[in-house]
DNA sequence: TGTGGCGTTAACAAAATTGTTAAACAAAAT
DNA sequence: ATTTTGTTTAACAATTTTGTTAACGCCACA
């Protein structure tokens, strides 16, 4: 186990993230994956066997690290708002780095059924568990607008995923370059409370990637 | 010209669609679409030349035939919110039907960046042109939260299309069957509405599919 | 110094996918 | 009836992609 095998190992899974979750080619060959990462590619097969476990282990890690994440941001004895604006925050920011993430889960999923179990196993408890207590106690207060706990989480991964996933569509509808676009999605954090809420997020919950 | 080319040839167009566009197989090979048209994969190749040109013409009718409707659903002489609850009655029916449809749109600019034009080249009019007026109206009579006609737009986009993009995930998150995951879209229509708005939508403006 | 394991590579083999062709077939036209 | 035209098919060829193997080089260590 010499540094240089796990730098490898890791380097060609970086550089396949790359290509799959930012580029958005899904169906990145073992070619291209390898080119990427300026490596034989015959190492694909020495360090994964083969392309389909390479893509599971990609999958299952990338899954759990987000699920990581998303679970943070929404547990400990954080007011409802600071929750969700973290939560938000996480979420933008993973979709600013890896904006075809989901595209790949939900077409590896489509292939391969079995592989929703993904989400199942680890995580019993659903995000959605996480909030709906202090959700009702807001909508009990008078402090939010009556909404199913579900419907509500539904609103806030909609309102955060599908304009980073759905880019080149929405910049070319709208006119932007990509710079444009860049600025119109920074400002989305808040839009995004705000929507959700119907009023400004609290101070400085809103970090910044890069 | 006989009727059962152009029978054939659609026969193929519509199996093509159902695999990738419902069935979400983004990648579908001319031999899995054979089969699910019964016919013979030359075929294929004699009504479109290569694959290619296939995807070339499935993905350009139907971006053409959503843009038609969408555009339609905005147009005219309705009161502001009649039009957005057409405009999510309209794209959320073409969700139900279409699950996939953006996700393959997405595949496909990323692989082929030059295709970002077919967005361009019929519509020049963007889609949140035909609201910005009525919506500033509704927005400087008080009616409605201060909000950017694009951010209006995309909250709008994001919260029709997410769910129905990503079933496969939220269906598991949320521990649904398939079942309670379709009853719980079917009532997302109205939901929506609420969540732009804050308040419930006109009397009957939305339609069932099937 | 040399030897053994590990990482790496090029060359090869196998499998999957696309594209082509010639022949069979059916329906309509002559 | 026979030709003609257009549709469909099976068999083949070409290409692309994945998987395997044997050899090469490097470095730690005996």
């Amino acid at each position: 186990m010499s540094s240089a095998s796990a730098q490898t190992e890791e380097l060609i899974k970086e550089k396949a993230k790359v290509l799959i979750f930012q580029k958005g080619y899904l169906n990145a060959t073992t070619q291209e994956i390898a080119d990427e990462a300026g490596v034989n590619r015959a190492l694909i097969h020495y360090y994964f066997r083969s392309r389909e476990q390479m893509m599971e282990i990609l999958l299952e890690e990338a899954l759990n690290e987000k699920k990581m994440k998303v679970t943070e941001s929404l547990s400990g004895n954080k007011p409802f708002r600071v929750k969700i604006a973290n939560y938000i925050d996480v979420v933008v920011n993973l979709g600013l780095t890896y904006p075809y993430f989901t595209n790949f889960v939900i077409s590896e999923i489509n292939r391969h059924p079995d592989k929703e179990k993904l989400f199942c196993s680890k995580h019993k408890a659903k995000t959605v568990d996480l909030i709906r207590d202090q959700l009702e106690a807001e909508i009990k207060n008078g402090k939010l607008a009556p909404i199913p706990a579900e419907d509500f989480m539904v609103n806030l991964v909609s309102l955060c995923n599908y304009p980073l996933l759905a880019k080149p569509i929405l910049k070319t509808i709208h006119g932007m370059t990509d710079e444009a676009y860049y600025d119109f999605l920074r400002e989305r954090k808040r839009t995004i409370f705000i929507t959700v809420f119907g009023e400004e997020p609290p101070q400085s919950v809103f970090t910044s990637v890069n």
